[in-house]
DNA sequence: GCCAACGTTGGC
DNA sequence: GCCAACGTTGGC
């Protein structure tokens, strides 16, 4: 089983829309490397962090479950969407998504600055600097350290 | 709100 | 296929 690290602007969507709506579609990703881990690498079953990003407190809050293979993403065929993608068609779809379950919500949120304070996670993606990915692996250790901070 | 970093677009 | 211009992300 693989771990993932997976943003939404809480102003969007946070995790507190995901415990209510209990599964939810992954949608709106406009970006080929986030795209290709979702489309070739995520796995039913594998877990991620729902992680709050642009938002006055940075943090990871949460845990969800991959819960579908990749399909097509509607929103992109949606010319009412913010998401619309004149340049997609039905035939070749360029985005896809995955479902995610919510599994549960931290007791407390595990911050930016606490990950970035933490030794043992040098090296996440995340905290590389200019770092923009909006889906990203996370190294078994790095999973199991951060659990341990919540 | 600022701005650094990065991805994408499109002219050549 | 290069690269300047532009748009977006996201921490601060």
């Amino acid at each position: 089983m693989a771990y993932w690290l997976m943003k939404s602007e809480p102003d969007a969507y946070s995790i507190d829309d995901l415990e209510r709506d209990g599964r939810e579609m992954w949608d709106g990703i406009r970006n080929y490397q986030a795209r290709n881990m979702m489309r070739d690498d995520m796995r039913v079953g594998d877990e991620a962090f729902f992680y709050h990003s642009a938002c006055k407190e940075p943090a990871a809050v949460g845990i969800m479950r991959i819960a579908s293979e990749p399909y097509p993403d509607p929103t992109q065929f949606d010319p009412d969407s913010k998401y619309y993608d004149p340049k997609s068609n039905t035939d070749d779809p360029r985005w896809r998504l995955v479902d995610v379950q919510f599994v549960r919500k931290f007791s407390r949120p595990v911050t930016l600055k606490e990950l970035r304070a933490h030794p043992g996670l040098d090296g996440m993606i995340l905290l590389r600097r200019g770092n923009r990915l909006s889906i990203m692996p996370v190294e078994k250790q790095h999973w199991d350290l951060i659990l341990d901070l919540e």
